[in-house]
DNA sequence: GATGAATGAGGATTCATTCAT
DNA sequence: AATGAATGAATCCTCATTCAT
């Protein structure tokens, strides 16, 4: 969401004890919502995690959805911060894409929940998400394939390839922390260790260059 | 499962009027599975759907889980021949990744659901696919480090980073689908169309020419 | 039931293949009868036991509750038919009391569930047995008094104890089978072995002649 | 269980509306285990004659197996505290048998579903009552058994009779109850009744009398 | 006589939610 | 702000039963 656009001040820890509170049960739902989706997770679950009886909950947020919404529009913030930054700049910024992917990658690497929160929305068809932050996402798409078209890369893929450059993106970046949980248990590598977070985000950087170079 | 390796013979069409209650079911368990996941899939729905009874479903699977595992694989059998086929040929054959990559998304483009399937499975930890089907994974995982090291690719990118290139496919590949049905609603385009498919399929030939290219 | 009350014949073997079969889901369904009570058998535990399906059953019985009278009667038959025998004998064989509980117990051993089917359809009150049997039952108990009445045990312990004795006995007689298989739990000694019948058969006789010897 | 064995202390009243709320669920889940056992007792039936929806009876017992043992524990504490008090007594007080026997007639006339209770756990081989209760269990039939030896009846029965006295004493006692409904119907005269009870609990003691007595 | 398929009724249990305390 | 108690709705699943084959 673009209110959520600017930067978190400093002065945004929570103060009182019952935003310290609705501060936990966001931690915890995060993590929850991301693991088992929104329908998986129970607030029987949250609250206990939390250290809570379930009707404390409802001291904090309206309800289960208000509680998915709002874990939703904190995690996402940031992130828009950083793509909104990039869209809204002139076209000389698109020249440095890579940096903008590697930026999302730190901060969603700082974050792991985020991108599954993200991919459990996109696969549920987004039916949860604010309109607000459907149009958000909407123009967020549509500026992706202007900067996009904007880029060398356009010389080399075509105008009309630009969406398809911006989904691939989109699912490399955001598929590998998806990824994580599953391939620990196949490979046994944690894809979400520094070390490896290290190497996709310069492995990412290295394809974005190598796509986005001209031919 | 490798069980499903072989092609599927042409009298694999269902006689009984049992076999194609128990057909009906899987598409519709594949859909709602695959729009819903699984904690969201309710087989009072399914039921409706195929226009039964809830209890009559038992008459064709022991329970929900049951119904869960036989639609993934089933649906998976194809697309894990597909894979076992490139895997298990000889480095010859790795050049032509492109080609593989190909049969895939014309596979997957043919039944849309089983990606959505897939990556819902992936995010939720893979918790309830079978053993059988976890070790096939693994291996296949383990085969596709191997055949990308085989591959010119190798050079490029060095033998460590192989992981992540084959990481990239697989989410440049299974997410456009799992996309789709937001896709529609944000920008109004349908991805499944048979002229964005297409092009998906050339752009993503071209992308892994591209990086597999020798620099 | 009275009708069941004359020997069973030697031609009563079933004859025809369906008899058989009848057969064999009394047997089953006694045993499980005996076990779980009414409500704790299910018709599918029946079946798989016997070897068929579900349905089959209904060719042999018209549902649940008559297979299970029909359970009832069979097992009762013997026992009733003795214990006809002896209340409807003169006074004179009053005398000779233990050697009924000897031959019913003789009858007990050699089926173990009726005792314990008695007992479940005692405990929950006898709502399922034909008005036929319940007649019977009353008519039982109360020549049952009048027999002991008619015994030297009357002087002992007089009259109106008549019907106090006679629950002794019976409890005694049939609590020891109902207690086997928790008696085998617990102190790991089977019941039902020969060698421990015999001895509470002889006990059970020991006790009836203390109890109605004169003082 | 021994736990219990403690006399009840007077502040033993439930206090807060909880605990009330458990109480008289108790109270009719009792009842209603000892009328249908426990696979023949619904929740439907226990929450709509407390007068609850089925839901809140979860918030008192987390199922209904454990509101079954919490049932069976609670009214088997004081049975349990009258014969671990006799059981673990001296040789002495072992002559006083028909004392116990009296106490325990004494204690299930005023809770009547007790007995039934227990004969439907015996019937059902004792399936779901706790390993402590199992092994106390086993050690009182021990300590029984001990208890008869050491008693003028050992010398009139023979050691290796004790333990068909004590199962013979054990469904006296206990088979009275179990009988009452039926025997109302069959008979039309009230087991329950004072009048009856005190008879019984005469006879029985005079059985004891008899039977213990030295020949 | 046996069974595959279908189903109405009901089983225990969980869920998100409310409200008085 | 926190919670114990209560609940309507819905969960998956099982039951006994029927019927066409």
């Amino acid at each position: 969401m673009p209110a959520a656009a600017t930067p978190a001040p400093a002065e945004d820890r929570p103060r009182t004890k019952g935003e310290q509170t609705a501060e936990r049960i966001l931690d915890v739902a995060e993590e929850r919502f991301a693991e088992c989706g929104y329908a998986g997770t129970t607030l029987r679950d949250v609250a206990a995690r939390v250290g809570l009886r379930i009707p404390s909950l409802y001291n904090h947020f309206p309800g289960k959805e208000a509680l998915y919404v709002a874990v939703l529009e904190r995690g996402l913030g940031p992130v828009l911060a950083v793509l909104s930054e990039y869209l809204d700049a002139d076209a000389e910024a698109y020249r440095d894409s890579g940096r903008v992917v590697e930026r999302v990658i730190e901060l969603l690497a700082r974050r792991p929940n985020l991108a599954r929160l993200i991919q459990y929305e996109t696969l549920s068809g987004g039916g949860r998400i604010s309109p607000a932050l459907r149009d958000w996402m909407a123009r967020a798409f549509a500026r992706a394939h202007e900067a996009v078209e904007a880029t060398p890369a356009a010389r080399r893929w075509g105008r009309e390839r630009a969406p398809f450059l911006v989904l691939a993106m989109y699912h490399m970046v955001l598929g590998y922390f998806a990824m994580a949980p599953l391939y620990r248990e196949l490979a046994g590598e944690d894809l979400l260790a520094d070390e490896m977070l290290e190497r996709q985000k310069r492995f990412v950087t290295d394809v974005v260059d190598t796509l986005f170079a001209e031919a």
